[in-house]
DNA sequence: ATAATTATTTAGATTTACCTAAACTTTATT
DNA sequence: AATAAAGTTTAGGTAAATCTAAATAATTAT
């Protein structure tokens, strides 16, 4: 595996993400949205990266990774949740404040580093947002069954997952005792704006709106 | 504190260094020596540097860190060895393998992350080559009395630090049994090329160059 | 099918951190 | 003091990663 600067790093990642996301191929548009860059910038680097073979893309086709570029992906994947474990399990930061660490902390690339840090953890499964770790092979743990609460149908709820991009909603989560494991109580869904009002044992209920519903992932009990 | 670039700050490391060593004002080839970088690039980040206020500088005239430039310094000399302290202590990396991921590590930029990492780590005075570390105001544990082994007079020493630039002195260090703590008696000093024939309790007697010695510290015992 | 809109690419600049080669200063040697 | 050698700076260039503005292609609406 070839070596890949931070840029082109980080546009693997995002690539991957959108991908994940179910983008068929990645538009110009989408990645710049993602990388807080222009679409200019997008399509400089979309030439790069197919010189690397990392990507295929055409002009105007979007971009799509190969093989290689997915395997790429998935090792600075485990970089960065790797190293969001050790600051929430070692250091003891909350879980809003590992991600923009982490987006620094993965670009050090060592093999043995990153191994090492895996097994001083305990060769941990999920990061502290509840997402899978690939493993050092890039073989990611079976996504379990997990569904975005404004889509969940069921009335009791266990929390697996949230997104990790917004500080600002793991606050939240945090204000109203909400976590990886916390079960929930779907007491009423409003149809006019989607809002959804909860309840934790031993707490008042209270109302989130769609928006956060749709960044917490989570399964029946 | 402005931000600095990953550039910038490994000059500042640099020029810190080659005061240390006792260079009155550091010369536009030393620095280009330590950096592994031309004369001309030097000059470049030296103007850079000089309208930054981190170093005092002429035409001509050689470098020298301004007081701001310095506390910069520290606080990259803190994360690096602190970083080296994590490997080897909670990752069980050898002393030889740390100073390469200390180089990368050191640039991650959060005074909350390094502040926390030192806690965790026992706040640590001395890294694994036996380097003081500063604290988060800067201030470094006196440097205790050391002296390289070339230029040390007394029988009996005891090996207080080792230069961590070279994996193979401190590879060759590993095979003789030479660590920090270790305790050696002089046997002889050949004059002819400063070598030295050393001894440790328990082993043969082995001889040294005055290559290694000098990349020795030691203090009497 | 044509026109309008949106998405994408190209052309041309900019910034950072380098480089080489040539010019200039300083220092050492005769 | 003059000359040679060594050290330093300038001039001009390159590569990466960005940007803006203009051109072009694809999509959507009329
Ligand atoms: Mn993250
Ligand atoms: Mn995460
Ligand atoms: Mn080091
Ligand atoms: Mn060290």
């Amino acid at each position: 595996m070839m070596n890949l600067t931070i840029a082109e790093e980080n546009y693997i990642k995002s690539i991957y993400k959108l991908e994940e996301e179910g983008q068929e191929a990645v538009s110009t548009n989408a990645l710049a949205g993602e990388l807080e860059t222009k679409p200019a910038s997008v399509t400089d680097m979309a030439k790069k990266l197919k010189e690397k073979k990392l990507i295929s893309y055409e002009k105007y086709q979007g971009i799509n990774l190969t093989a290689e570029g997915k395997k790429a992906a998935l090792n600075i994947i485990r970089r960065h949740r790797l190293w969001e474990c050790f600051l929430v399990d070692k250091l003891s930061f909350s879980w809003e404040e590992v991600h923009e660490l982490a987006e620094e902390l993965e670009h050090v690339r060592s093999e043995k580093l990153i191994n090492r840090l895996s097994e001083f953890l305990g060769n941990p499964q999920i990061d502290p947002h509840g997402d899978p770790i690939p493993d050092a092979q890039g073989k990611m743990g079976k996504p379990r069954p997990q569904t975005p609460l404004d889509k969940a149908r069921a009335k009791r709820l266990e929390v697996v997952a949230v997104s990790d991009k917004s500080t600002a909603l793991l606050e939240f989560l945090n204000a109203k005792g909400i976590r990886l494991g916390t079960q929930l109580d779907v007491i009423e869904r409003y149809e006019f704006d989607n809002s959804i009002e909860l309840k934790i044992r031993n707490q008042p209920a209270f109302t989130i709106s769609e928006q956060v519903s749709k960044n917490i992932m989570v399964k029946p009990i």
